[in-house]
RNA sequence: GCCGAAAUAGCUCAGUGGUAGAGCACUUCCAUGGUAAGGAAGGGGUCCCGGGUUCAAAUCCCGGUUUCGGCUCCA
């Protein structure tokens, strides 16, 4: 166990270390670069030159620590100073040590610290535990390894990761462990595939996702739900183009910054550059422009659900949470600067109502601008000022705690993000409300105020769940596949008992379909106890067992999902309770 | 894009140089079923694609595609 006085980082990095002379061991040539703790465990970074390293090699390196463990090594601290701790690095060819003791020396650093173990000395900030014995049996494993740039820089060589899990006891280990066994079983890939949501296609190409009728069904659900919202707060859906000229994008400013990311379109009759369009803020800035604004018209609200475009890098695709072809449901008001409060209340006040119809936890995150990095964003400091404060007291006055992070913005303005928690605990960003006094700018876009004199409105982005694909795969993990009943690609499913039901069957869910109840029949040659444990699996809400007793009477045998009991309720309404679920989007069955 | 791993029946996977397999699913037959697996038989393969090594390649090598775990990125 580890004792009380040493905390779990501690122990974490200390682990990282112990990794780091077990490696040595096992492999005197490697390289080391840096080893801290991390949320959940720690990492170390080595460079193994020529020698080939595979996941094999994990259990290897993972008898060695505990070997080191068993022995109870004492961390022996010692201090070098910063030209000793050069001429060391230098002997011993640690060229990432002495990169990072060079900067230390810029930093002004006269002295460097060292941490002995056994025969292994890394230089280490520290703190560590006493000794290596203090590593509780069984509370760690090395999970996998990765690659990772040195410094994370893209440009700089690619070391070899080492990551492993650790936690005060083999007990809480092995609950972190079950937590990813359990996240493992709610993976929208998995779950997506089992039901028949959505697939891939090779021949359509990598994050291009196809949905069945099944899925189509959830991401209209939750494209239907994410536009009531919108209506109730004054936006109306539009419809967009999904490619544009590339002008568009170079006055939005988007074009120097993303250009490598869009994809670009070819003409057959023009030169002209065109672009599948990643985003649909300028398309609506060209709607707002089509025509004099009157100040009367504002605020003027829009949104849209179109098709997105992004060519991300192959190796960035996941399953729907990152996608080269996507939508929104974006939207964008252009209004005056004293309209900008009562906006920003009313979204707020639509998402934390979608957030409670989901389920979901959330919190909100007011994210800044970098002042040290003004090169990254458009717009002068004294907007950015402003426009942050401004933002920093909506949610101050309506008394609603937040987070701040710096250097999170868009490059237009700052933003809230929403960042909802699922079941498991684990974090998703969703919703954005972000403020804008740049593009209209950009774009020249005016209203005529109540002197007749032409001013430059705001424009404020905002998305309720973001992109309704991403959430469908967020939706799925959070729920494990069990959908509420108001968005269940099928609410009820139809049982036969015997081959002579099956006609009854069919009647029945012709009945249902006709109330718009998502009805399947399941009228195989199998028993019914087969029928059941199927049904159960595809996590349909409801499932009905037709036989000669139901054929004789108005009453239905309703099995709850996730119940074992049966429970009886006349036709009509059983309908009516279904209809109100949809109706009012209940959560619970 | 970079580091690493993987791709075999509709699905989950076994097979490591010598006749392509299992379970589930599917089809047919028997059973006519009552709330989480009834029985039997059968069909089903571009072993991801292209090249190479070999008497012989699903298996070894090279290139590509896609997927997965990370890194970097995410308007």
């Amino acid at each position: 166990m580890i004792k009380k006085d040493d905390n779990l980082e501690v122990a974490r990095h200390s682990l990282a270390h112990i990794m780091a002379a077990a490696v040595f061991e096992l492999w005197p040539n490697v390289r080391f670069a840096i080893g801290p703790a991390t949320e959940n465990g720690f990492y170390y970074d080595f460079d193994f030159g020529k020698d080939k390293v595979s996941e094999n090699d994990l259990i290897k390196i993972e008898k060695k620590m505990n070997h080191i463990i068993r022995r109870g090594l004492k961390f022996e601290k010692s201090e070098l100073s910063v030209e000793e701790a050069i001429n060391k690095e230098k002997k011993a060819k640690q060229l990432y040590k002495l990169e990072l003791i060079q900067d230390l020396k810029k930093g002004g650093e006269k002295k460097v610290c060292y941490y002995e173990l056994g025969n292994f000395k890394d230089l280490c900030r520290g703190p560590h535990i006493e000794s290596s014995g203090k590593i509780a049996k069984g509370s760690f494993k090395l999970t996998k390894l990765a690659g990772a740039y040195w410094r994370g820089d893209e440009k700089n060589k690619m070391l070899t990761r080492i990551y492993g899990v650790a936690f005060a006891s083999k007990k809480e280990l092995d609950e972190y462990l079950n937590m990813l066994a359990e996240a493992e079983r709610r993976d929208h890939r998995k779950i997506g595939k089992e039901q028949g949501l959505f697939i891939f296609s090779d021949l359509i190409g990598p994050g291009l996702p196809v949905y069945t009728d099944k899925g189509a069904i959830v991401r209209n659900e939750i494209i239907k739900y994410s536009n009531e919202l919108q209506r109730e707060i004054g936006y109306n859906e539009v419809h967009t183009p999904n490619i544009n000229k590339a002008e568009l994008f170079k006055i939005s400013g988007h074009y120097d910054k993303y250009k490598d990311d869009m994809f670009r379109v070819a003409s057959n009759y023009s030169d002209e550059e065109y672009y599948l369009k990643p985003m649909n803020c300028p398309h609506h800035t060209q709607l707002y422009g089509s025509r004099k604004r009157s100040y009367k018209e504002l605020p003027y609200r829009v949104s849209d659900f179109a098709n997105l475009y992004r060519d991300e890098k192959p190796g960035e695709l996941s399953g729907l949470s990152r996608l080269r072809c996507f939508s929104q449901d974006d939207g964008h008001c252009f209004c005056r600067e004293d309209q900008i409060k009562d906006e920003f209340v009313s979204v707020l006040g639509v998402i934390n109502k979608a957030m409670k119809t989901y389920n979901m936890e959330y919190e909100i995150r007011l994210s800044l601008w970098d002042p040290d990095n003004p090169d990254k964003y458009l717009g002068d400091a004294k907007v950015w000022e402003k426009s942050q404060k401004l933002l920093e007291d909506i949610l101050k006055e309506n008394k609603i705690s937040y987070r701040k992070k710096e250097g999170e913005a868009a490059i237009y303005g700052p933003k809230m993000d929403l960042i909802s928690k699922d079941s498991l605990g684990r974090e998703w960003q969703i919703s954005t409300i972000q403020l804008d006094f740049i593009m209209p700018e950009r774009f020249g876009l005016t209203y005529v105020n109540e002197e007749g004199k032409e001013e430059t409105p705001v424009m404020i982005h905002r998305a309720i769940v973001g992109s309704p694909e991403r959430f469908m795969g967020i939706l799925i993990e959070h729920y494990a596949g069990a959908f509420p009943v108001w968005l269940s690609p099928v609410q009820v499913k139809i049982i036969s008992v015997g081959e002579k039901h099956i006609d009854y069957c069919r009647k029945l869910a012709g009945e249902f379909a006709e109330n718009n109840v998502r009805v399947e029949i399941d009228d195989n040659n199998e028993t019914v106890g087969n029928k059941i444990r199927k049904a159960a699996g595809e996590k349909v809400p409801y499932v009905l067992v037709i036989g000669d007793r139901e054929m004789s009477s108005e009453k239905l045998a309703v099995r709850d999902r996730g119940k074992t009991k049966i429970r009886e309720i006349a036709k009509d309404k059983f309908v009516k309770e279904i209809e109100e679920k949809v109706k009012h989007r209940i959560f619970e069955l």
